[in-house]
DNA sequence: ATAATATATGAGCATATGTTCATGTGTTAT
DNA sequence: ATAACACATGAACATATGCTCATATATTAT
């Protein structure tokens, strides 16, 4: 999208007669440059609602100690086998978690090494607070 | 919460009959005792949430770049007023943007810097995926 | 005081989410 | 082959979410 464009595309929307803005229209124009690209921004969202959610934040917790197999899990957060699973499959999709099967086991542990980091900042921004 | 009652607490919920799980119960224990507290747990998860919403996602990477008032905001985003404000709350009740008031206008921008390293990981998380 | 501007918010609605329940699939044991 | 076990999954249901619309609040201008 050129600049031109943008500078078409940042017609009024809020019901303002766009008569001032605080900041300058161009500075506006290049913040919306420097975003990432869409799809980007929606994987990020994708990314950050998959650990928005308390059981699943508690499966990331005991995997982060330890591989652990479905049954396990199930075990440790005391929770049924069914809600365990679709939670994990979850995980999956978004490339969070990981699974190596043996016989009719499957085990599950992290695929990242940024969660934990991820994981430590939010601790620092929840105690910070 | 002592370790013979967690030990107690932790009978079968899965639908099997507890013969065999692969890690060895005290282990178990040992990774339900080493969560942080549930409201930590709860509160994280909000934290993410916050976070897991396109709309949310793009407002933060315009603040990222600058202070913005909300009508800036409706005109980075090509959102109605009304939308916009709703997001700036709920962003503001999890603390993750803050206000500064001058005139009738509203300024907000980041309240913490670990929001920029939690994106920062988030984005090396999705490249590496 | 009246109007205009900037933002905030409650209600309503369509859609998304998380769990349960029932059942399916794949593996091991007898 | 049959049963038992470990896990996966579709449907259904209650609740949560994000937007719109209308309206409220607060500040400034005339």
């Amino acid at each position: 999208m050129t600049q031109e464009a943008l500078r078409e595309d940042l017609t009024d929307e809020c019901g303002h007669d766009g008569a001032d803005s605080s900041a300058p229209r161009d500075t506006l124009v290049q913040i919306k440059e420097n975003f990432v690209d869409e799809s980007t921004t929606i994987d990020m969202a994708e990314m950050f609602k998959a650990l928005g959610d308390p059981t699943r934040v508690r499966i990331i917790y005991a995997l982060l100690q330890k591989e652990l197999c479905v049954h396990d899990v199930c075990i440790v957060l005391d929770m049924t086998q069914s809600a365990v699973s679709h939670q994990l499959r979850y995980l999956r999709n978004t490339r969070i978690v990981k699974r190596r099967k043996v016989g009719k086991t499957v085990f599950y542990s992290l695929d990242d090494r940024h969660v934990e980091e991820i994981f430590a900042q939010t601790l620092q921004h929840l105690k910070h607070g």
